[in-house]
DNA sequence: TTTAGCACTCTCGGTGTTCGAGTGCTAACT
DNA sequence: AGTTAGCACTCGAACACCGAGAGTGCTAAA
């Protein structure tokens, strides 16, 4: 639906005042603080009309108006324009996420802590799946006379580490069969596919040296799981309850939403590709019906992959946590890619 | 100060009330709640002493009587029998716990979600520390063409890994040349003593082949460091946000003051050895004056090392909550004990 | 189409008023 | 001397009421 614009120039006023104040705004008010070239009465039959079109409540008869979610997003839809983020902003962001480029989960970890900074509101990110990556190599490390790690090393530069242990003395040598037998059978196979069938006819393959493995294999297939799984780094809980508008039920609605691992999970899978404003009732959970989720995807190597997101008050900065968003996910795809690129021959 | 037996006994049966209903409570229920053989009029004496002694307050003139900390505290160190934890607890407890029996940090994390989850609060745990300790053994990972793995093997049983990378090829014989020169230097070394200054003199013994390890060096000293030091882990601020008597500002407090990784550390630092009780007002830091913070210690071979603690109301079954920490932390110190026992030689 | 004017509506803050739970005190009782 | 019944008293919670102020919708004139 397009408006007319005059009526587009007053729901984008009264958006932004109420963005700011927190108050409902009147039709008197509203000429004081824009420019308006029109008398209060214009405005409030504008105001009348945007009313029954959808765009305006009145939380009482006497109340001056304020936005609907449907405002919202016919602001950020049609009137919003990004802000976008300057250059020292930019660099900040880079030299900051720079230092913990290390790996992919402390970059999220790092970015996510980032956006909840800037923002000042809860963040939550995820790592690239591992759905397509495949064993690179599988290291032993001895750690005691009894226990070693074991190290898988992903084709997506993902690296996990799972200790285990054996009933038998462990010595370098027994080290080193386990590297030769195992890298044999698991390099380049799927993460996907190390699964409990495909350890079992591994470890039938093996025959009687299986017996002296077990630990091992449930340590790789541990380790495979973690690498393949996406995992969720978040940030900022308790910048979310000094938020306005977030009441203590809200707030601790949200925050056990967000601490529930496989409910978050299954929400942010399926977040769209672009970047996204889910406004109030729109978003799917009742948990977050007083909140607005702003969300977006980095890209490696050109592919969409995890994704960044700010949840906040419906009343927040758009456009600046959009910015800022989108900022931060081009430098952590690019800093996803060099890892994986430099790392793998 | 002791108090006559009938006074301990309604004092007792208030703190008891209360703490079961969040409710003042008044001189007439108290006789119909509990099997007290005395008149109301008596007990509205007693009261009137215990509030002159400091044990109760009246919100006002014609409220029930509310317990003070000094009730709390004389209740807890006179009154209180521990409710021990059942049989079939101690096995939940033992067999959860032995699910995550990996490594320090994750048994501490799984006692924290532990102890969170049976008393409905929130929990903080710490890792030993490693100031004893030294280095065991340090290890070298391959993990791509200019990147590698460092794991440092600590005599407590820590293993920490650093990823580092290099300016040239890494092959397998020069992670060989690491592993002998830096095991020669750090062997047996105290991580306490690895810092700048010792990394430097090492880097200068080394000559000309120190131009090849700034990444080691510093991935080894950042290891030994996170090795060191205590970790905090937490569980259960959102059911803080669930349980009674707490506000939003309290919640809001309290949860902002556990996510400051430098506050709550220097606070579990000076917790004592034994098992202890901080009520209310009594604990040193202002946002924690509406909660009480019960810890205890696990031992280690005898010597006391980590924290568990619990923060909640001031209203909490303080019993229940001593016996489910004191269980975990027996628990905690026999596997992080066995841990450290059987892997070094 | 815009605007001035006006009657109307509804919240907010302050002010009684009632009701009940709980108290402290006193005098009688054991 | 300690205990208890009785009673007057206190204070907060709940509710109704009122006036001020902000904002509205409608109408009639520009």
């Amino acid at each position: 639906m397009e408006l007319a614009a005059r009526k587009q120039k007053i729901l984008s006023a009264i958006v932004e005042s109420f963005i700011r104040t927190g108050e409902p705004v009147g039709s008197k008010s509203l000429i004081n603080e824009t420019g308006l070239d029109v008398s209060s009465a214009t405005v409030r039959n504008e105001m009348a009309d945007l009313t029954n079109k959808g765009f305006l409540v009145q939380p009482h008869t006497s109340a001056g108006r304020v936005p609907t979610a449907q405002a919202y997003r016919y602001y950020v839809d049609n009137i919003m324009k990004a802000t976008p983020v300057s250059q020292s902003g930019r660099e900040y962001i880079e030299t900051t996420l720079y230092r913990s480029a290390d790996s992919p989960e402390s970059i999220l970890q790092g970015a996510s802590d980032l956006i909840s900074q800037l923002t000042n509101l809860a963040s939550v990110a995820t790592t690239p799946d591992g759905e397509e990556s495949r064993v690179h190599r599988i290291s032993f490390v001895q750690t005691g006379s009894h226990t070693a790690m074991a190290v898988v090393i992903a084709s997506n530069g993902i690296i996990k580490t799972k200790l285990f242990r054996c009933e038998f003395l462990i010595t370098p040598e027994i080290l080193e069969v386990f590297d030769k037998a195992l890298n044999k059978t698991f390099s380049g196979v799927k993460l996907s596919s190390i699964n409990q069938p495909f350890i079992q006819t591994a470890a039938a393959r093996f025959g009687e040296l299986s017996l002296f493995m077990p630990g091992v294999l449930m340590a790789i297939m541990d380790g495979a799981k973690s690498a393949r799984e996406i995992s969720v780094c978040h940030s900022g809980y308790t910048r979310l309850m000094f938020a306005p508008d977030i009441d203590f039920l809200t707030a601790r609605g949200v925050i056990e939403f967000l601490n529930n691992e496989h409910d978050l999970a299954s929400m942010l899978e399926n977040l769209p590709i672009d970047t996204s404003v889910s406004i109030g009732y729109e978003n799917s959970r009742t948990e977050l019906a007083q909140s607005s989720v702003v969300s977006t995807r980095y890209a490696v190597d050109g592919k969409p992959s995890g994704v960044l997101a700010v949840v906040g008050p419906v009343r927040m900065d758009y456009g600046r946590v959009i910015s800022i968003l989108e900022s931060v996910a081009d430098t952590v795809g690019t800093l996803i890619g060099e890892l994986t690129d430099i790392d793998l021959d």
